[in-house]
RNA sequence: GGUCGCGUAGCUCAGCUGGUUAGAGCGCUGCUUUCACACAGCAGAGGUCCGGGGUUCGAGUCCCUGCGCGACCACCA
């Protein structure tokens, strides 16, 4: 241990004058670098522990939601590296195709360009140099909350040895036949100029209008059959009207043709059992193959043409097969102000019923929230049936939980509902997609390397012009990150499979479902055996915050105002599983008010302490004679395993034993409030509260006693505070390294030292607690009598009460009566007089007591009396009817119905002293 | 439309397999600047555990139902 010079300590913590400088002292020493030799799979002595991250978007900078899932994550992390683990935190970020590339088209907007004025490649050479310019911000605002991620394994999706893991999966993928180039009506979003997956493609519920349109028969004018469509403007693409087959009112007219209004083309009426709903509108669809998925579905059944009459841009257009089915007035014209239009031309040909309103889901892009438009084209899909069994089967199996519990249903619900995943994107930013076309044979090449001609006749080769999905890349992430392709590296070899995986459930579906399907086909395993999604953080309205809505909290303000473990503590305590955060971005005093209290109690117990104990180093607890050891001190070492064990029982177990879950452990761990209330509990409520204050007298007395009381008293608070080094790292690490403790395996860093374990010499220690008890009734008497704050007085124990536990209690009393005396300002001590006053009856049966002659208030102490009479009553005769009633002694648990029966005996001997009382004071 | 969840103190929430007098934080009231700490200490107020039925010796906890919220999924045009 390095020699620190000895400086007071100042009144106030003031986190932003150290929290950089020890931030950097963390990383010089590389406390969070991972060391795969390490590692018990290769060979090491230590389990690993590895958690990738979420990576953010590139362009993102710092929110609250990254603040509360990089606070999780690194609470986990730091629990694992001091419970012994070779842990693994393994941070980075996501190209985010779709996303970074409308920052970079928002960017030539402003400049009055399009993507399409720089050409693509002047368009990626720009976004990447915007990329290297800005895409370690997010990062490193991340160091600036303290996370131990190890900074030298950064990674990026589109970084060159990404890249090749990318092109290595398609390749796989392709050879085993699942992707493949599929023709079918996909989500385009005519803003992005892209197809979508379904996954991208949100629902929204919407007031729309359906339309009802009659168009006549071709051969007899005056018969005709109505539809009803939701987006008019697609009946110019119609190519036929379909009925059910049982539906008696169209019967009659299957196999008839109608003329299509404004388009004018003869189109038939058709029967289809699988597409239609009799019940819904006029029982009678419109079929629109190129412009709607089920309509493309039927259209492919009856092998109907497929006209298409909406351009990439949304504009109306005559596309592939539509002939002039768009009339000349309406070409170019934007689809939304076509509905008009059409609609407009419908009523002057008569051909519009009417307008009802009507809610139904549309779809928008999930970046830009434009109307997705159904649209027929060429994309490269997965096939994702094969890569959802095993995913599936390993929540089964219990191989992987998800927590909280209810997503496992939605995780569940998806995969056995899959369908194919549209891979093609029709964007610039992202990993080109490695197929290429040779226009002399028309073969397709799919490979690793780039081609330079075509392997069959020698002719020239052109890449497929699009990019994929950004989640393609996202979904290697947990092996990828680690050396994948390459094979058993030493990071695969230790790291692989990970431990935990925790983000939002926003992103079940996009990512953490498909990381699982890609671990299974790529590495023959799952990529982790924990899903934790953690809650949203949203405002005081339980609005999401955000923003571009103007209710988001910038995590560094709150860092500026309060300091890192202020924001730590308060998100991390607030966490219930599965529940969100609520905080309100106009009063950050009161949001972080637990952090930012809870912060400066723990700054001033570890000022008292430290000024207490001095810097001469304590005994260790093994060296104490334990006979010594007095009963505050037995109390504290016994309270500290029981937060030990809560704490412990708190966040794990940390993974499952062989692979697999016990039943029993599949929803344990991982409740961070609960760990973080333990923690707390036992550093406030009882050892600052309570064994701190009973240790004053005698570390000002010294001698042997103040030795014992020195080293109990550093030994607990150096216990507490590794308790608390995954929440807050930083003040944590400066108290603790200066606690004169030395058990000469001591590390230099809290946040490499070693997890607190139970010390089963100490345990159940309960006799300090009366103690307590005692305390607690003189104050409680001092307020009931208003007796003034300084005002010294005199208070006695009676033990005549409890014969039993006389001598017991006379022993604890005589041994503590100092720390009563001074805690409770008193002059305390056994004296039976007969004075006149106010008692206290305790647990074991022996009484508190103060003279209050000439002071009591006779009627009034009747009256309270009287009333806890009342109370007590009332409760034991509901226990005593309880403990009567036979279907409860006999069916009960034994231990359940001794507790009670212990119960009614304390609560008789209390009904009995409150008789007394009561007789005694009210005549 | 399908599936799932929620409704406990003024606010945000714990309460895990039914079993002490239902808890915490923040807020509130009173007292205290007592030599670690007023971002504190002490004492305290505040709950028909959404309503109604049921199962049980016993229900905040399980079942049914009503009301009020919410989430996810969905090819009813």
């Amino acid at each position: 241990m390095t020699a620190r010079p000895e400086t007071q300590l100042p009144t106030t913590f003031n986190p932003s004058e150290v929290e950089a400088d020890l931030y950097k002292e963390w990383l010089d020493a590389g406390l969070f670098t991972a060391d795969p030799a390490r590692s018990r799979r290769n060979g090491g002595d230590r389990e690993p522990f590895v958690i990738v991250m979420p990576p953010p978007n590139v362009t993102a900078v710092l929110h609250m939601g990254h603040g509360l899932n990089n606070t999780v994550q690194d609470v986990i992390i730091r629990w694992r590296r001091m419970a012994g683990d070779e842990a693994l935190w393994l941070p980075g970020t996501d190209h985010a195709g779709i996303a970074t590339q409308n920052v970079i088209e928002k960017q030539l907007a402003g400049e009055g360009k399009t993507r399409f004025d720089l050409g693509r490649e002047a368009f990626v050479a720009r976004t990447s140099d915007f990329v290297a310019e800005t895409g370690g911000t997010i990062l490193e605002q991340l160091r600036a909350i303290g996370a131990s991620c190890d900074w030298t394994r950064t990674a990026y999706t589109l970084s060159p040895e990404l890249s090749s893991a990318v092109r290595e999966a398609f390749v796989l993928l392709y050879e085993a036949g699942l992707i493949y180039r599929g023709h079918r009506v996909i989500h385009w979003c005519s803003r992005c100029l892209t197809s979508l997956s379904d996954e991208e493609a949100e629902h929204s519920e919407e007031t729309g209008a359906l339309y009802h349109i009659r168009y006549s028969l071709s051969d007899d004018p005056e018969k005709s059959i109505t539809i009803a469509t939701t987006r008019p403007e697609t009946m110019l693409a119609d190519v036929a009207v379909a009925v059910h087959p049982d539906d008696e009112r169209y019967r009659d007219l299957i196999g008839r043709t109608v003329t299509l209004p404004i388009a004018d083309v003869a189109i038939p009426i058709i029967a289809d059992s699988i597409g239609v709903d009799p019940e819904f509108g006029t029982g009678a669809v419109k079929i629109t193959p190129a412009h709607d998925a089920n309509d493309f579905d039927m259209g492919s059944r009856h092998r109907l043409p497929m006209p298409v009459v909406l351009s990439p841009e949304g504009t109306m257009a005559n596309g592939a097969d539509a002939g002039t089915r768009v009339p000349p007035e309406l070409l170019g014209i934007d689809r939304f102000e076509a509905r008009e239009r059409v609609v407009q031309m419908l009523k002057h040909l008569g051909a519009l019923v009417k307008i009802e309103p009507h809610t139904h889901a549309v779809r928008h892009c999930y970046r830009c929230d434009t109307v997705v438009e159904p649209r027929l084209s060429d994309q490269w899909f997965v096939k994702m049936r094969p890569l959802a069994e095993p995913a599936l089967k390993a929540v089964h199996d219990r191989r992987i939980r998800i927590l909280p519990e209810r997503w496992e249903a939605v995780y569940i619900n998806w995969l056995e509902n899959i369908r194919d995943w549209n891979i093609s994107r029709q964007l610039w930013w992202g990993h080109r997609i490695p197929v290429w076309y040779c226009d002399s044979c028309s073969n397709v090449i799919v490979a690793r390397n780039d081609p330079s001609a075509c392997d069959k006749c020698g002719g020239a080769v052109r890449q497929d012009e699009d990019v994929l999905d950004t989640w393609f890349s996202s979904w290697l992430w947990p092996f990828s990150t680690l050396g994948w392709p390459q094979k058993n590296t030493p990071d695969i070899k230790a790291f692989y499979p990970t431990d935990d995986l925790v983000t939002a459930p926003e992103i079940l579906f996009f990512w953490v479902a498909r990381m699982i399907m890609g671990g299974f086909f790529f590495m023959g395993e799952t990529p982790f055996h924990t899903v934790y999604l953690h809650g949203t953080v949203r405002d005081m309205k339980h609005v999401k915050m955000s923003k571009s809505l103007g209710n988001g909290i910038d995590p560094l303000d709150v860092r500026a105002l309060f300091g890192t473990d202020a924001l730590r503590y308060t998100v991390i305590a607030g966490l219930g599983m599965g529940a969100d955060v609520m905080l309100d971005p106009n009063d950050l005093e009161k949001s972080f008010a637990p952090g930012r209290n809870f912060v400066t109690k723990l700054w001033k117990i570890g000022r008292f302490l430290l000024t207490n104990v001095g810097s001469e180093k304590v005994q260790t607890l093994d060296r104490i004679d334990h006979s010594r050891l007095r009963r505050a001190d037995r109390w504290i070492l016994s309270s500290l395993n029981t937060a030990i064990d809560e704490c412990n029982a708190a966040l794990g177990p940390a993974r499952p034993d062989r692979g697999v879950w016990k039943e029993n452990e599949l929803r344990s761990g991982l409740r961070l409030s609960e760990y973080t209330e333990a923690a707390r509990r036992f550093v406030w409520n009882e050892l600052a509260d309570w064994y701190l204050e009973s240790t004053k007298g005698r570390l000002a007395a010294g001698g042997e006693d103040g030795e014992v009381a020195r080293a109990v008293l550093a030994h607990s608070f150096d216990s507490a505070l590794r308790l608390l080094q995954p929440i807050v790292p930083f003040i944590t690490d400066i108290l603790w390294r200066r606690l004169p403790v030395d058990d000469g395996e001591r590390d230099e860093y809290i946040a490499r030292a070693s997890w607190p374990a139970r010390n089963d010499a100490f345990n159940g220690e309960q006799e300090f607690e009366l103690v307590r008890e005692a305390i607690n009734a003189i104050r409680q008497l001092r307020a009931d009598y208003a007796i003034a704050p300084g005002e010294r007085i005199h208070a006695s124990l009676d033990v005549s009460a409890a014969a039993s536990n006389a001598d017991r209690d006379r022993a604890i009393f005589d041994d503590d009566s100092d720390f009563i005396a001074r805690i409770a300002r008193c002059d305390f001590g056994e004296v039976n007089d007969s004075e006149a006053g106010a008692s206290i009856l305790l647990s074991s049966g022996s009484r508190i007591r103060i003279p209050l002659a000439g002071v009591i208030d006779i009627e009034k102490e009747c009256r309270k009396a009287r009333t806890e009479l009342e109370k007590l009553d009332a409760q034991l005769t509901a226990l005593d009817a309880r403990l009567a009633n036979p279907g409860f002694t006999d069916r009960a648990p034994a231990n359940v119905v001794a507790q009670e029966r212990a119960k009614q005996l304390d609560w008789r001997a209390r009904r009995a002293q409150l008789s007394d009382k009561v007789t005694s004071l009210c005549g």
